[in-house]
RNA sequence: GGCGUCGUACCCAAGUGGUCUAAGGGAUCGGUUUGCAAAACCGCCAUUCGCCGGUUCGAAUCCGGCCGACGCCUCCA
């Protein structure tokens, strides 16, 4: 039974899709005012695990992620560097796509930016207002008023009334019923430049969450089955989203939500300023393969905080290797395709099936691996049994996608290969070693098995 | 102040009432194998689960207290 924790009911559920078969999943995406860090892409890669295991469980995923292309920090890079609003979200989208590339995450079937659906967002925005969940103040601002929605803090718990006003927002300054209603659209100020569209309230720019509550709904109707982000969206952003939603269609709007805990970085939060911070490109740039940072974000539970270190790399270059070696110990056995699984794959898929327990996946992967690589050295499996292996090596790799596309060798390598092998034929042990050091030099391993010599890349 | 998560070996990390004298990975050391290596395999590696009490026939698992780490509380994944 597939099963998912549900941040709304805090506790785990059995998942039944709205519609048989089909998933509609809505992940929140980046806001694209900067280059996203690793921590970002903690949640990317766990939205990614999630969709890898509901397709291979043989669902129709419809998955959107959407773009935040306008809000307080885009328009303030946009004045700092004195360009326009899509000169800026423009550069920073196609990194982000460039590092969802490289880290193998499937794409998502839309993206859409909030900047194309402002029109969207102004109805909504109307159709509160009409049914009384949202009022204009002065300035020319839209409220939501959180006292008109019955369950506002049923995701995190949190009782308006009990909760402490915080001092960081002027209630005078906005004239608001209540500090702690939040803004569906901000009247223009002068530091927004020339970011600005018209509404019914004069010019202005959307709130931010609202941007999520019309853009899901766009493209996955009213009511949609998974909502993913990061823990710390669920106060304010995803409770003011199902608060928008449900007021405006009065229909219920995600059945299951799903948060990933925090990245750690050297045990505390990642800074500038502590020198943690890290981009993806910056750990490509120390040597990290993309295979290894997705082993290292989804080696661990995806709902416990992971604290992540430089030298964690050794250890996923360990254990990422000790699948590609047994994987190549099959291949020189057979090619031939099976569609059939070794037993153990049923174990592997009920880890994965209780709250996507990737821990738990490897463990007993890794026991399959050890129990094969002793039947392997002992001669005792039968070619279906390998063909069987390759199968759940594949299916494993589909999910965790962690095995990286085997690199041609360049032929100057194969040349002093072929040259070590003569060497050793002629018991030229001194050579033989010399050519070793001077291709491991080059960046390859090589390895004398009974059948010959392997090459493998460090 | 409010809400919440977590504390398991040298490191990472499962397990949430009995099958736990606690999976799995990595590191170290020793061994088998190898021309030497690498890989693979075997062995070693927590009688104990932050600390102190309690409940129970039985607790890492439940309850209480304490200590420690971390997060959210208006725009940070």
């Amino acid at each position: 039974m597939l099963q998912f924790y549900n941040s709304l009911t805090r506790k785990k559920e059995p998942f039944v899709p709205i519609e048989d078969g089909k998933v509609k999943l809505y992940t929140c995406g980046p806001t694209v005012y900067d280059t996203a860090h690793i921590g970002n892409f903690r949640t990317f890669l766990f939205e990614d695990f999630l969709k890898r295991v509901l397709l291979a469980r043989g669902f129709d995923v419809l998955h959107v992620m959407n773009i935040t292309d306008v809000d307080d920090k885009t328009i303030k890079k946009t004045v700092e560097e004195g360009k326009s609003l899509s000169e800026v979200t423009d550069f920073y989208t196609e990194l982000f796509n460039k590092d969802l590339n490289t880290l193998k995450i499937l794409p998502a079937d839309h993206y859409p930016a909030a900047t194309d659906h402002v029109d969207g967002m102004i109805e909504m925005i109307e159709t509160l207002i009409t049914k009384g969940h949202a009022y204009q103040t002065e300035d020319g601002s839209v409220f939501f008023k959180i006292e008109s929605f019955g369950d506002y803090g049923a995701l995190t718990n949190i009782n308006m009334a009990e909760m402490q006003q915080s001092d960081r927002v002027d209630s005078d300054e906005y004239g608001l019923d209540n500090p702690q209603d939040f803004a569906l659209w901000k009247s223009y100020k002068e530091e927004d430049g020339d970011v600005a569209w018209d509404s019914p309230w004069g010019k202005g720019r959307p709130g931010w969450h609202i941007e999520c509550s019309v853009m899901s709904m766009a493209f996955l109707g009213d009511h949609f089955d998974i909502h993913c982000g990061g823990v710390d969206n669920k106060f304010p952003h995803h409770e003011n989203e199902i608060a928008q939603s449900v007021c405006a269609v009065d229909t219920p709007f995600v059945n299951m939500w799903l948060h990933s805990e925090f990245l750690m970085v050297d045990g505390g939060k990642m800074s500038k300023s502590l020198g943690n911070f890290y981009c993806i490109s910056d750990l490509i740039n120390k040597g990290f393969t993309p295979e290894e940072i997705r082993y290292i974000m989804l080696s661990g539970h995806y709902r416990t905080k992971i604290n992540f270190t430089l030298d964690k790399q050794h250890e996923a270059k360990a254990s990422i290797q000790r699948i590609q070696s047994l994987k190549d110990r099959l291949l020189d056995i057979t090619k031939i395709a099976a569609d059939e699984y070794p037993d153990e794959k049923s174990n592997f898929d009920t880890a994965l099936e209780d709250d996507l327990d990737a821990p738990n996946a490897l463990a007993v992967f890794f026991d399959w691996v050890r129990t094969t690589n002793v039947a392997l050295d002992k001669d005792e499996l039968s070619e279906d049994a390998i063909a069987k292996g390759l199968n759940f090596i594949a299916y494993f790799d589909d999910i965790f996608g962690v095995l990286s596309d085997s690199v041609a060798i360049p032929q100057d390598i194969m040349d002093l290969v072929s040259e070590r092998e003569l060497a050793r034929q002629n018991k030229d042990w001194a050579k033989s070693d010399e050519l070793r050091h001077i291709i491991g030099s080059k960046g390859w391993i090589v390895k004398d098995t009974p059948d010959g010599s392997k090459l493998t890349s460090k």
